[in-house]
DNA sequence: TACTCGATTTCGGGG
DNA sequence: CCCCGAAGTCGAGTA
């Protein structure tokens, strides 16, 4: 990993292109030859970077000015000139062990296929990620009186989620032997959009507390 | 700017809680207080992060162990451990002034606008953003037999585009003095499962080639 | 201020 | 290796 500080200016050419004009910024190069380019704000996106696999090049013309040149395999390129270096240091890191990650979709979903009835009353797990043509779906239950429900689970629930269930159902519903299925969305949130949508195509809205429904769950299960 | 190499654990809790054993890493402090953990590896995403507005605090231990505390208003915090720091250094950037763009959807949608006539013969621009209820269509524009055509375009055509064009449609031909509308789904590429769905519905899919359009448009325009 | 939508989205998992 | 869906998505434009 090299750290510089520097006065420069960035053009990109790739799927777009883009121009950053000369100002000072700090630029991060990996050891795999990718470049970050970050100005002193924003969010944890650089201003403008090259990703991996790609190859990194330095050069100084005559009169000392530094450029580099980063090129990925795909044809894209990312072009800095170097005006005036503040700071350069090389450091070595090793292999990252990686991050560990709680409380995505993938969790929401195993807590609610042990706890189907925190959805609604008597409802029951069949299957999870029952499997149709256009993709699997979340859950598949059957409720108290014994027809089949089909649950789609988000973590936000917005109107691409409805729109999937909305697919789902009309699919599982041409077979006589599921229907009639009826539509549960769940999600930790769900925006009023989404939830009109979903009321209008008479499916079920279910607002979901990921903390809570940790707590359901078997204690024994994180005295680790 | 500071920038420090150190070895550190890292613990995030906020939408979901996260963990990063000890290991070397660089560890970027901007000057809005937030913080971005970085790995010799992976793409521009950080391992780890706080996003401002949030507020930076480093204590001391007894021992001469440093710790970070990085909270933003809605609860979320990061914490750092640093066990050994290798390099530590601040800079003074100053406001960056931004990145300049070509070759995004908007511009997709102008060049499109001037030259309707690629998607399909004899296709004429009624308006470009034409308002519904539910969102402006990108274009609508009449055939060549003055029947109406609503367009939508995407860099990338994926499933979601095809339900947004879907549902104005929908909404279209409930008016009687536009009906008949038919809808072109315009895209610089189309995903398979988009186009089953849109050709399922009678939806028109074009591939749309930028540099050509691009070609096509009055050189006068970028003669700079 | 809140919501919607695009993005060089990136990233990870499954076929 | 491609396809697809989630993301602590972020950020810009608009109502």
């Amino acid at each position: 990993m090299r750290l510089v500080v520097a006065r420069c200016q960035v053009d990109y050419a790739g799927r777009l292109t883009a121009h950053l004009p000369m100002a000072t910024r700090v630029l991060m190069i990996k050891a795999d030859g990718s470049v970050l380019v970050h100005s002193d704000g924003g969010s944890y996106k650089p201003l403008n970077w090259m990703s991996p696999p790609c190859t990194f090049a330095e050069e100084v013309d005559d009169e000392g000015v530094a450029s580099w040149t980063v090129t990925s395999k795909t044809g894209d390129t990312l072009r800095i000139l170097i005006e005036e270096i503040q700071h350069d240091s090389s450091h070595d890191l090793g292999i990252d062990p990686g991050l560990q990650k709680d409380g995505v979709e993938k969790h929401l979903q195993e807590l609610l296929a042990e706890h189907p009835a925190t959805l609604a009353d008597g409802l029951r797990l069949v299957r999870r990620e029952y499997p149709t043509p256009i993709g699997p779906v979340d859950l598949l239950c059957r409720d108290a009186d014994g027809n089949r429900v089909a649950v789609e689970i988000k973590r936000r629930g917005e109107i691409d989620g409805v729109e999937q269930l909305t697919r789902y159902l009309e699919l599982l519903n041409r077979d006589p032997l599921l229907a009639p299925v009826r539509g549960i969305f769940a999600a930790q949130l769900i925006k009023p959009q989404a939830r009109t949508l979903a009321e209008d195509r008479g499916i079920t809205c279910a607002v979901v507390d990921y903390d809570a429904l940790r707590g359901l769950d078997d204690p024994t299960d994180r005295l680790f």
